[in-house]
DNA sequence: GATTTATTTCCACGGCTGTCGAAATGAGCC
DNA sequence: GGCTCATTTCGACAGCCGTGGAAATAAATC
């Protein structure tokens, strides 16, 4: 994953109403769901929920498929692992591994090699 | 960690100039760097850099430490380690869990609760 | 074709962001 | 005290961001 693209996932996910947008749709699963549904459950007017999307989708977040005069948004899992990939590769090793098992969620990473760290 | 601080540290990681200084400041490690070293290496004007700094601050990212005239920035592990815990937990989990072995990175993450997931 | 429903596009507005010159602060050195 | 170096604070500015009203598009239903 390159730099660019990372800035734009972490921009994209920097705000709260679109946070908790993708929030719902990896909740939702692969499936997804209709643009209506999300407005509904986040108390957003659709024009407002429409530009988040966009962003969303431009940060390749998400992706939109019409089914009947409905918009099915679904949550993009590749791209959230890759941006995790990156951000623990490149955000959290110092000489040593400075992310491995820590803090008190039930939580655990093993990890290995880094590549252009530019 | 509360969504509003990861929105804080969503926030100032999606920024060019910013990402690029915690970088640094990672690959520096604990010990931590000179302002003055980080404006060098990334050709910042002192006050820019300044100014990012503190964003980073703010959000809990690097502290500070004076040493004689020269201000000590570190990056903060634990808070890049909460974050990557936060974002695992809540946008990677569908009903199963979407960020299991996958990808080319020599990556592995193995996760098992979640807890107040309005 | 007309109507209804779902969503997007267009436009405008206040507010925040990133940048940088210039001045101020803080610490060491003579 | 006076001087120098490292960094921050102040002030200003262009530009992007998030929001929502109003109109446009797209698809189903009659």
């Amino acid at each position: 994953m390159e730099k660019i693209d990372v800035l734009a996932a972490l921009a994209a996910l920097a705000q709260d109403n679109r946070l908790d947008t993708f929030r719902l749709l990896v909740r939702a699963g692969p499936d997804g769901l209709p643009a209506g549904q999300v407005a509904a459950a986040l108390g957003l007017p659709p024009n407002t929920l429409s530009f988040h999307f966009d962003r969303l989708r431009q940060a390749g977040l998400v992706t939109v498929r019409r089914a009947g005069r409905s918009m099915i948004y679904a949550a993009r899992f590749d791209t959230m692992r890759a941006l995790l990939g990156y951000l623990t590769e490149n955000c959290c090793e110092g000489p040593p591994n400075r992310c491995g098992p820590a803090s008190k969620t039930g939580r655990a990473v093993i990890l290995s090699n880094k590549d252009g760290v530019a």
